[in-house]
This record gives C-alpha cells, structure tokens and sequence, in this order.
RNA sequence: UGCCCGAUAGUAUAAUGGUAGUACGACAGAUUUUGGUUCUGUUUGUCUUGGUUCGAAUCCAGGUCGGGCAACCA
C-alpha cells in the first residue's frame, strides 16, 4: 500500500492540466549545459522531471544546451548521460540546443523581417551603458533603426563569417525602457569564431540562452519547462519569442535551486576547485558531484530518495547534510556486508588460548538481511583490537575494555583484561587478557554479563589496507556567504588517509560491493584500489552515540 | 529609488477558509553479541500590524525581512 503524499506545486498544475484537457500527456526535457559534471542539485532536477513522466502519462528528453562552444566540451556530454543513466532515469530523446541551430538561425530572420530584430555595431560597454539600471531605463543605440534589408544583409553576414568575435550582435527589439531589463531588446546571436562540439566550424554565429532554451522547448512540444527561480524574470522574454514567432507554446515554471550546507552546487565553483587542485577531479569524493557521490560509495536510491525527501518549493533552502547522510545509512544498513576492520591497533594476547592453535568462528554478513548468510573468522591466540577500544583509566559508562574488565569480541569469546603492558615511555603497547572458553558466540554457558562488544582482527592473518576518511569539503555552512573568496573556506581536514587492518575475506571485494566496516562506518572500494594494495572510501560513518556522551563532558 | 519572487519548529516540507502535521536533527528511555539498527516518548513553528469571516497559515491591505534583476554565460 503506497504512502498518500501531498502533491508539490508543479504536480499540483500538471493534475490540473491533465484534468481540464489542456494535456493528453507531459513532456519535460532536462537541459544541461555540458560545460561541467553534474551535482546533487542537478539530482534534484533530473529526479523532479523525469519523475513527473514516471508518474503522469509523458516522457522526458535530455536536452543539451550546447550554445557556448567555448566552455562546453565532450567529455562533459559524456558524464552528464552516464550520471542520469546511474541515477536510474532513461530519457525518451537525447537532444542537443545546436541540432536546432539552422532552424533557430531561421527564426532569426522571421525576427528581422517582422522588423523585431536588428544589427547593433556597438560594443559591449556601449551596449551596457545604454542598458540603464533597474531604477532607470535605457536608451536606444543608434543601430536600432537599421532597415529589414540592411538587417538581413548584416546578419547573412554575420552567419558567413565576415566580422570578427563581438563585433556585432542580433538583439531583439522591444523595448529599452522595459521595467524588466531583460526586455531592454535582449542580445539573441553573438559572433563566435570557436570550434563546437557538434557542429565543429559550420558556425561563427551562435544564438544566446534566450534564443535557444524556449525555442527548443517548442520544437521538442515540452508541455513543462521546469527551471530554477533565477530564470523567472526570462520567463516573460521567453513567451515574447514564442509568441512573436508563432511556434507551440510550450510553458516555464521555476522551483528554488536545493543548497546543501557545508559545500557548494554550482559548476563554475567547482571547476575552480578542480582546476586550482583543491580536490583530486570532478569526481574526488569530497564533491557533491553525481560523480563524486557514486565514487563515496552513494547509491543511486539513496540520491533519489533524498530528493524525495526535500521536495519541490519556491523559497530559498539550506538543506542540512545530515539529512543526505540518513539517507545513505539508511540504505546501506540494509544491504551493506559486514566486516571488521581495525585501524589503530593495539595487540591482545589471550595468554589462556593455546599457542599455535586456532579455530574457525562463524558470523552473519549482513544481520538486516538473513539472506546473505555467514562467514567463518579465523580466531587465535593474538588478536588485533582498535586502541580506542581500551582505557587504563576509564570514565563513568566506558563499557570497552580496562584494567580487569570484561567485554564481548563480536561472534567470538568474553575476553578479561588481567595486564597492561607498556614501554619505557610508558605508552601501553600490548594487553593480556585470557578468555572464557564456554562463553563461544551461540553456545554461551558462561553466564557473564557484559555491556560492550569490540571489532577485532585475527593478528597473523589480518591484511593491510589503505581507508580514506572523509569530512566536510567546507568548515562552514554556507561558503558564498561569508566574507571574501569561498575557497578560504575549505576543511583543511576534508581529507584522512589510514591504515586499516581487515578481516582477509575483504579480499573478494569487488567495486559494487558496500561494505559496513563495524562499529565504524559504511565504505566502498575506491576507483585507485589495485589487488594488491586495497584502498577503501568511507562513504559515511556510523551514528556514534559514545561520541556524543563523551561530547557533554 | 523601480520591478519580480518568497516567508510555517534548528532544517526541509504539508495543511488549498474548519484539530498546524510529517521527515531529518536534538533530547530522554526500551531493546541489542555493532554505543549501529529497531521501537517508544519529549521538545520547538505560522515574519508583523490591521481587515474580511462564526472561524485565517490560507483571503485582502500596509509594513518588515530574505533572495533576484543592469554577462556577447546558462
């Protein structure tokens, strides 16, 4: 029985639609520019439009905005597709803003010759200076009044390649004393000798997003052009086209952009975290690319169900990071193999287990999922357990290990600590404990009591392994609010890498595998791991209750 | 100074003139061979001032606050 959700304000118009007739069936399209990788507000939106086609009757394209070929490249296209394919979304049409550019180059002309389009020679400061401010109006350029034919003429030009970059563009003529700025007869087709992905030299002339988004729109019939709210005052210039052009009218509507606190979602700031070395690439798994999620070890339902979860408004958001690390944990709690992997280590001899002798115990891969059944852990008289895991002088409810106290070695024996021993620098460099025989995992007959339970290693067949923990990219909440350059903003210790000591069957690992490393976190093979050199990313930690007792202290 | 958009617990999001809910977080407790998971409980909210109405988060008016608007970017 599926959970009765409130409609968002955009299903909310579609069922109207839908309803009264006006729509027999949606189309939306997600239109990137492939001038960067995607992130997890663009999750978001991929989520937003082709989830509104899996739910009412319709399709959703993907649509590049390929119309700036000088930031726009290949390899972009390329991890665009392969990132909305990951999050679980097939697109009707792959689609691209310059297999329109003959068609959008016609429009131009139509423009012209309905005498609503003209040849400016100004440049791009006289252009900005006749513009006026949002209190004041602008004036007209003295091009303005240009005749169709000298128009045609020029832009026929344009097209063939006769001027040279920004030495004239086509704008819309309609009105410089607009009270919207974006109607002060808005730049449509700029001059660019640049190489384009697609359609390589044809062009020099290349429309602007505002010639081209709403365009497209309508040769692809969009019913539902979704878009964030900095577009919303485009919105009017952009029904201006489509009716002046007589083409279907498809529709814009605009939600808030999500932002997520401690890191950033735009393109241009994360290039420069890319292109000034701050992170690894595109896909360090520090960014809140798609990319660098699937790289932390994120599922794409955890991706989705997030954006479930923050929904669809118009108001300005902060959404908490805490809410995306739920998410994940819920997720990978449910399928994530377990395994126990010690870090910082410190060695426990069990000086009553005989020497040379060992013994196989058994233990659940997953207790959430009965299904994945058991292992067997090699257990013997040297043990490995996390430094963490004893103190020599204890606080009030330390339920680990201490002078004389007892504890659970997950899936094996009651272990007593009876001696500390330590260096000449007084460090504790080895414990001895001896264990309870009849207190084995499933066939306890010991009758003792403990409250805490540890992670341990077999210490002769332990395997080495390299774990990159990661924190949040940003020391603050909202880096581009804060005083000067965001990037003085970074966590210097976003970044730690250490040594683990695991369990050998974390030998078979392959990359689709989630792994819980217990009582510590969630974690995943990184792309650089190699067979003889493991190297994991912790994709998030586990809830850590101690932790936060010891907080109030 | 103009125009546009918005304002509900710490965060996000519902309630569409009729009991202000849900999730995350926080806090407390129960269970637990992961201080995980699970379960239970608690806490905190309609920006403001008026008006309409039997009744307003919702409708109207004024104000306040936040965001956006002057790229040959999208």
């Amino acid at each position: 029985m599926a959970e009765e959700r409130s409609l968002n304000f955009l299903e909310e118009i579609i069922e109207k639609h839908l309803e009264e007739g006006k729509y027999q069936h949606i189309v939306t399209r997600f239109p990137p520019e492939p001038n960067g990788y995607l992130h997890i507000g663009h999750a978001s939106s991929i989520c937003l439009n082709f989830g509104l086609t899996k739910k009412y009757p319709g399709y959703t394209n993907l649509r590049f905005d390929d119309t700036n070929p000088v930031t726009e490249e290949t390899e972009y296209v390329e991890s665009i597709k392969n990132d909305v394919k990951w999050l679980g979304f097939e697109w009707k049409h792959e689609l691209y803003a310059s297999d329109y550019f003959d068609t959008l180059y016609e429009y131009a002309i139509k423009l012209i010759n309905l005498g609503l389009a003209y040849v400016d020679d100004s440049t791009s400061e006289e252009m900005a200076s006749l513009k006026g401010t949002p209190t004041e109006p602008g004036k007209p350029s003295k091009y303005r009044d240009r005749s169709i034919e000298e128009n045609l003429d020029l832009f026929v030009r344009m097209k063939n390649g006769e001027f040279p970059d920004g030495a004239r563009v086509l704008r819309a003529k309609i009105d410089m004393a607009h009270i919207n700025m974006l109607m002060r007869d808005p730049i449509i087709y700029r001059i660019k000798h640049a190489h384009h992905h697609r359609t390589g030299d044809k062009w020099c002339i290349y429309p602007m997003y505002d010639f081209a988004h709403g365009q497209s729109d309508s040769i692809e019939n969009v019913t539902h052009s979704i878009c964030t709210l900095e577009f919303v005052p485009h919105r009017e210039l952009y029904d201006w086209l489509i009716e002046k052009l007589e083409i279907y009218h498809s529709h814009q509507y605009e939600f808030a952009r999500r932002n997520i606190n401690y890191t950033v979602t735009s393109k241009r700031k994360l290039l420069q975290l890319v292109n000034e070395n701050h992170v690894s690439g595109w896909d360090d798994p520090r960014m809140p690319t798609i990319s660098g999620l699937r790289r932390r070890g994120y599922t794409p339902d955890s991706i989705r169900d997030f954006c479930e979860r923050i929904g669809i408004a118009k108001r300005e958001n902060m959404i908490d990071v805490s809410l995306l690390e739920f998410c994940i944990r819920e997720h990978l709690n449910k399928i994530a193999l377990r395994k126990m992997v010690v870090f910082d280590p410190i060695k426990v001899v069990i000086t009553n287990y005989p020497e040379g002798e060992g013994e196989l115990l058994s233990t659940e891969n997953n207790p959430e999922d009965p299904s994945t059944g058991h292992r067997d852990l090699q257990f013997s008289r040297e043990i490995l357990i996390e430094k963490d895991d004893f103190m020599e002088n204890p606080p009030k409810k330390y339920f680990r290990l201490s002078p004389g106290s007892k504890v659970r070695l997950k899936s094996a024996y009651i272990i007593q600590c009876d001696e500390v021993v330590k260096n000449e620098a007084g460090e504790v460099v080895e414990l001895h404990c001896s264990y309870f025989a009849n207190s084995k995992s499933g066939e306890d007959v010991s009758g003792i009591k403990v409250q805490g339970t540890l992670h341990w290693v077999n210490a002769s067949s332990a395997i080495p392994v390299e774990v990159r923990e990661y924190d949040r990219l940003f020391r603050v909440e909202d880096p581009t609010d804060e005083a000067g350059d965001f990037k003085e903003y970074l966590n210097p210790d976003s970044l730690k890498v250490v040594k683990g000591y695991a369990e050998p069957s974390i030998k078979h690992a392959n990359a689709a595998d989630r792994f819980q490393f217990l009582r510590k976190g969630y974690y995943c093979l990184d792309t650089e791991s190699k067979e003889d050199a493991l190297v994991f990313n912790r994709t998030v930690t586990l809830k850590d209750g101690w932790a936060k007792e010891q907080k109030k202290n």
